[in-house]
This record gives structure tokens, sequence and C-alpha cells, in this order.
DNA sequence: AGGCAAATGCAACTCCACTTGCGTTAGGTG
DNA sequence: CACCTAACGCAAGTGGAGTTGCATTTGCCT
């Protein structure tokens, strides 16, 4: 299979891949069956240790099937993306900017301290390297994330905690800067992740919500 | 060759692996051919695409000592890590914190623009996901880099934009705290990177550093 | 109900990453 | 300078990922 470009998820432009056009029964057990298969050797043996064959023997779902549909472990794996982004997350409300924004970081680090709700999120991450399909899917996954977090930032402006939407704080700004160096230290400089770390990576976002470095003038 | 745990890479602890008792004129030379080919693959086919067998062509050492002393593609790429380490790269010098850290977050901007200089980088990142011996090179070669840094934030003091050593700031924390939104953009949300996002990065890590958000007291 | 085409199942094949056993070269050492 | 052994070269073999052509099943539509 060539690298780069392995494209085939279902779910694109609409020139007659398998699975889009008959989005039937068997074709939507399988699509579930296949998933959840991934989930179990993404968690089991990681992402470089997860094969088709795998996936097949655990999907009942035919080695031919998952080529031709998904064109390879990347499709696979970036369309379990495509399946957690549907869910029915929310953002936290704690009653104050300070605790929505540190529930928030809270969250990141203890689902990646746990190995097996960990596996799927970094799983594609991996992925995204590897094949345009997979980041895409990350692509979207978070720029879908980040905008359900906004409503955080609308009601600590509503509380008063922030400066009016006359000179709105960029929401999506201010979460990804709370976001980003718990991922840069888990993924890029390797170095570990702990609460304090999350704390502080809040600490650093508000101080610079509060002197203006996230304002959007309207 | 089992993935998770390839180790094998030259300089480790001390049992007898190829590579590390004959420091002589033949393996010196291996090293070297062998890292130059690794960058030419790399910058050439990307990570997903590199080969052991395109190594041994390119180098002209054999595929067998290249799986003997590297053990893999993984390891391969970590040993060139290893390499670009021992560089004599040195932190910008502006004559201002905030010019200094505004050329350094450039840096990273340009060298991920082009295609060539980021191949090496980001494969490394790629690596890490699958063998410890890459997290581990990978970990210790950004642990250096910020360590150079520090004197981004000496000269600070010395200059009086930052308060003194009674209250210092962490050098490290905020060299990290400005590359962490980057690279975040760049491998996580994969959203791409441009020069005002650095400036941003930089606003921010600067605006809570004044706030002290990065003073250890001592 | 019945027929058409999409989607899946199946088995055999190809190709390449990776291994293995042994012979050869060359660096270090007395 | 000669020996010894670490490091490398070589060629054949192995296993599994990915492909291909065809048979079979199952939605959808009239």
């Amino acid at each position: 299979m060539d690298n780069e470009q392995t494209a085939q998820v279902a779910g694109g432009t609409g020139t007659a891949r398998p699975g889009t056009r008959r989005p039937g029964g068997r074709t939507a057990r399988t699509r579930a069956a296949v998933r959840d298969a991934v989930v179990a050797g993404l968690t089991e043996h990681g992402y470089s240790g997860l094969t088709v064959e795998y996936v097949a023997e655990h999907s009942g779902v035919h080695k031919t099937t998952l080529y031709r549909r998904w064109g390879g472990v990347d499709g696979l794996v970036a369309d379990t993306l495509d399946l957690a982004g549907e869910d029915g997350w929310a953002p936290p409300d704690t009653g104050s900017l300070d605790g929505d924004l540190r529930a928030l970081a809270l969250e990141v680090v203890h689902s990646f301290a746990d190995p097996a709700a960990a596996a799927p999120s970094s799983a594609v991450i991996a992925a995204a390297f590897q094949s345009e399909p997979a980041a895409q899917a990350l692509r979207a996954y978070y720029a879908e994330r980040f905008a359900r977090c906004e409503v955080i930032v609308d009601r600590a402006v509503a509380r008063g905690e922030l400066p009016g939407p006359r000179s709105a704080v960029d929401g999506g700004a201010l979460v990804r800067a709370v976001a980003a160096p718990l991922f840069f230290r888990l993924f890029i400089t390797r170095e570990g992740l702990d609460e304090p770390d999350a704390d502080h990576a809040v600490a650093v976002a508000l101080a610079a919500a509060h002197a203006g470095t996230f304002t959007k003038e309207t």
C-alpha cells in the first residue's frame, strides 16, 4: 500500500467509494464492529502494534473489506476518531473561569494518564504523521472540540470575569493556550504530565488573558 | 522485529553491543555515512517512507549491519537526532528579551516551513510514538536545547527586563511556553503555522512572565 | 416478490521487511 | 609484527502485510 495519501475513509467527497452508497443494515453493522475492534486493538497493542489482520479477526469483517473501505490502518484509526468526535462531550461548568479551565486541563491530564483511554487519542496523533486522512480527522476533531469550549468564555464574560463583548477574548485561542503546554510535554518533549502542570498551564493562559493578549477587537 | 523496545542504539549502558567496543576508523566512518543517508532518506520520503534498505543502499553499509547496530528504522532516526543535538547552535541574541523570544519562535516557524529541514525533526517526533529509544533521544534533545536557551533569561535579568535573581523567572519554563503553542498547532491540531502565530506565542508567554507566573522563589 | 448492483467473503498470490548462519575484513594489543 | 576478535559483508530463507479475481450475499427499488 502506498503511504502518503491513503484516502478512502468512508464519508468523503462522493465518487462512489464502498460503504457510502448503501448505508443499510449490514454496512452499518460492519462499521460499528470494526470501530470497536480498532479501539480494542489500540488499547491492547498501541498504534504501532495495530494490524489490519487483528481488526479483521476481532470484528468478523474480512481483511479484504477493511482494505477496500478504509485503505489500511491509518484510515481505520481516522474513522474511529470521527466516531469519537460524535459523542456528547461538553466542557466543564464549575461556576468560575478559573475552575472551568482547571477542570478542562485536568481532564486532559487524567485522560492521558490512563493508558487505555489515551491509546485511541495518541494513535491518531501518530497516524497523522503518515496519512493525510488521519491528519484531517485530527484537525476536524480538535476544531470541533475547541469550538464547544468557547461557552466557557461566554459564561465568564456574562459573569463579568472577562471584559465584555466589545473587546472580547478569543475563546478558542484561550483554550488552545491551556491545552498546548500539556500536549507539548506529552508528545514533543516527552517529559510526562501531572496535575501541577495543568494548574500552571491555566495560570499562564489566564495571566495572558487578563493582560489582554487574547483580545480580538470587534 | 518487535516494536516497543527496539533498543540497541549505540552509546548506551555498556553490555557489549556492536559499535561501542571499537570506536576506530571503520566504525566511525560507518556511523557518519549512515546518518547522512538517514537524513537524505528522511527529506526524500519522509519518516513513514524511510526504509532500512534505502539507508543500506545510500550509505554503502550492509543491511544486516544496520539491523544489528541500530535495530531498525526507529534506532536509526534516534541516533541521527543525537548527532543533530551536538551542533553548535546557540539561542539568538538581539539585545532584548522580546527580540530574543521572537527570533526563537520565528526560527521554529521557518525551520518547519521548509520541508527538507523539517523532515528529520518531525521524523523523530513520529518515531517516539513507536520506540522508547527514540522517545529518550527526543527528551534529551529538547532538554538540552531549552537548557541552552536559559541564557536569554539571564541576559534579560542583567538588563533589568525581568526581576532579579531573588525571585527569578524560570527560563526553561518561559522558553517552553513560547515553543508549546507552535508545536501544538503543527503536530496536534494540524492547523498550520505562520509568523503571526510566533508573535502571539511570545506575547502570551511574556504577559504571563510579567505577571509572575514563571517565578520560582529561591 | 423479484431483479440489479453494491458490498462483502474467500483463497491464492506477490512483495518486502526482517532474520539467520557463516565467511571475511580490519582495529586494537601484547 | 602477528594474533585475536569485534565489526562488517553476504546470500538464502521466513513470515506477514497488502493485493487480485471471482463467487456470494444483501440492500434498495419498482
